[in-house]
RNA sequence: GGCCCCGUCGUCUAGCCUGGCCCAGGACACCAGGUUUUCAUCCUGGUAACGCGGGUUCGAAUCCCGCCGGGGUCACCA
């Protein structure tokens, strides 16, 4: 049997879609389980959105992620030529796609044309008009030597010759799909300036990379006839195909990278006072990106407009998710099973949903992928995310959330050393969600003393009630605080029991007034983390500022 | 609109190919209890689905047909 390999093919327009994720990720898991090999390649045939700068930025998402590709471009120790079959930029295989093109023009099966955009643009109308789809043929008189002599000295696409034939595609998905010659059009293969369309240029690399299994998106469903039609004309031999199903919006619609835009462009509608100033682009930009919904910010200015407006950016590319402080795992854990599933069951007999790499390469395979559109669910994530904080160990957690904190949240690192953070890791780990989530939890570290707000309820119920109060408690308390040592969680929380041991009351009594003087709420991490992260000095400060402040 | 794909709890899904083990199982969410110095974690339990209509069959979520619904695609973008 031969080697399968697979392929990854982005276009470097933008971040890496979580959608297109999860088809590098299979791809991968698939190489990897069957001892094959993993392509990544980049698609610049379209030279006016096409960037270097995406074009690395996707390669990091992916390393990010522990999506390794063998052959492609270097970087992030992933890739390399072993097999000769480079360069990996499309961009950069003009060459070997003009011997393609002469060929298929030699086998008259590709011609010049000569119709100008607007002229098609009229076609195109008049179909429409006419309620029918548009379909380019080669026109009947048609003059093939003539059109190649006019093409040496005006400006033309090269158009593929559909065969007049019925197109078969067995998808290892979908199954058997028929797609009548009647739908099928003359496509342009080679544009104007010269490059390779997409469709060509993936028949022929794909084939030049020995890609023996495609793996892509099910919208390129109905483009699996033309390049398989074109197959068939080069002599190619066809690869299998794998469509996977989209994923959408828990609305039902298409996770689109324009959500992002789509979602604060709502909100300075709704705000009504923002500028381009506060956008950080001109005004022209600024207008034609409220009036047009294909005009898209930069990242940088949508996410400046977002913080400024208070709202939450839908996370829709994988540096979304990355900022919100989503670990690769858990990522990985859940796009895997959109659309997937090992369909095993573990020794209770509940299904597997939770596993690893090693697992998902394992396991994986086309038979087990589903037909239907999934749509995602940010609360399952969220699960999964949470579950694999929670079984860190505290030391593993505390590298996480710096290493998050370096790309993210660099104040944060400036209040908390690593010992501090290790210290509170056990508490944080039980309460955030995700890495950006962590600094919630700890709040009050980073207030101001003399500026705590005491919540209205919380000082009714836990310093005015009770016989003793909590207040009465608390100043009684208040002088034992100088003298508790080591002032560690352990230190801390046996001078709590001890005390109210002697005092014969119930430790809630006395520990809900302190959390009121630490946080100004009833609510904190267990008391002894709680102040020995606060130091002894602010500990008393606080305690000091409640007594001061309540005590009427 | 043409063509193509899809349709099991709110969501992701198991089951469908090889009809009975399914008055449909799991996970997330939700609800209710319990543990706990608060919150959280944790534990226990619960609500909840085969789109509709015809067939075939002793028997259908599973096979067939129709309908309805959702989606994709119709570029010198990928």
């Amino acid at each position: 049997m031969t080697t399968p390999i697979t392929r990854f093919a982005p276009s470097p327009t933008g971040h890496l879609h979580i959608g297109g994720a999860r088809t590098a990720l299979f791809c991968a898991a698939y190489a990897r389980g069957q001892s094959g090999r993993f392509v990544l390649r980049i698609e610049d045939t379209d030279q006016k959105r096409s960037s270097e700068a995406a074009a690395a930025g996707i390669l990091d998402d992916l390393a990010w992620l522990g999506i390794c590709w063998d052959d492609g471009p270097e970087a992030q120790g992933c890739g390399g030529d072993d097999r000769n079959v480079g360069p990996y930029y499309q961009s950069k295989r003009r060459d070997i796609y003009d011997r393609y093109f002469d060929r298929l023009i030699q086998l008259g099966l590709a011609y010049p044309a000569f119709d100008t955009p607007e002229e098609l643009g009229e076609m195109r109308k008049a179909a429409e008009k006419e309620k029918k789809t548009f379909i380019y043929r080669q026109c009947a008189d048609y003059d093939h030597a003539s059109a190649l002599e006019r093409a040496n000295s005006e400006e033309h696409v090269l158009r593929f010759k559909m065969p007049a034939e019925a197109v078969t595609v067995d998808d290892e998905v979908l199954g058997k799909v028929v797609f009548p010659y009647e739908e099928l059009d003359d496509l342009v293969i080679r544009k104007r300036d010269g490059f390779p369309t997409y469709h060509f240029a993936v028949v022929v690399d794909d084939h030049e990379m020995g890609v023996t299994h495609v793996v892509r998106g099910q919208e390129h469903l109905n483009n699996t006839p033309r390049h398989v039609a074109m197959m068939k004309a080069l002599g190619i031999e066809r690869p299998s195909f794998a469509h996977l199903p989209l994923i959408f919006n828990p609305d039902g619609s298409k996770m689109s990278k324009r959500d992002k835009d789509k979602t604060v462009r709502a909100a300075v509608k709704a705000a009504g006072n923002i500028s381009e100033t506060d956008a950080g682009v001109t005004a022209g930009e600024f207008a034609r990106w409220q009036k047009d919904k294909t005009v898209q910010l930069p990242q940088q200015n949508l996410i400046g407009l977002a913080d400024k407006l208070d709202v939450v950016l839908p996370e829709i590319d994988v540096e979304d998710f990355r900022r919100s402080g989503y670990l690769p795992e858990a990522i990985v854990n859940y796009i895997a099973l959109l659309g997937w599933n090992p369909g095993e069951r573990d020794s209770e007999g509940n299904e597997i949903e939770r596993f690893d790499r090693p697992y998902l390469n394992e396991k994986f395979a086309f038979d087990r992928v589903g037909k239907k559109a999934s749509k995602f669910d940010r609360e399952k994530l969220r699960a999964f995310n949470f579950d694999l904080i929670k079984a860190m160990g505290p030391g593993d957690f505390v590298d996480a959330w710096r290493t998050w904190c370096e790309r993210y949240d660099t104040g944060l690192l400036e209040t908390l050393d690593r010992e501090t953070m290790l210290m509170l890791a056990p508490a944080v780990q039980q309460r955030a969600v995700t890495l950006s989530e962590a600094r919630v939890p700890i709040g009050f570290l980073f207030a101001d003393t003399d500026s705590i707000e005491y919540d209205e309820k919380a000082v009714a119920k836990h310093v005015n009630k009770g016989e003793p109060s909590g207040l009465e408690l608390l100043k009684s308390f208040a002088p034992e605080i100088a003298g508790i040592d080591p002032f560690t969680p352990d230190g801390i929380e046996a001078s709590l029991a001890s005390f109210c041991e002697s005092s014969n009351i119930k430790l809630g009594k006395l520990a809900q007034p302190i959390r009121v003087a630490m946080t100004g709420s009833a609510v904190s991490p267990p008391l002894g983390v709680t102040l020995a992260a606060l130091g002894k000095d602010t500990v008393q400060a606080r305690v000091t500022r409640l007594l001061t402040t309540l005590d009427t």
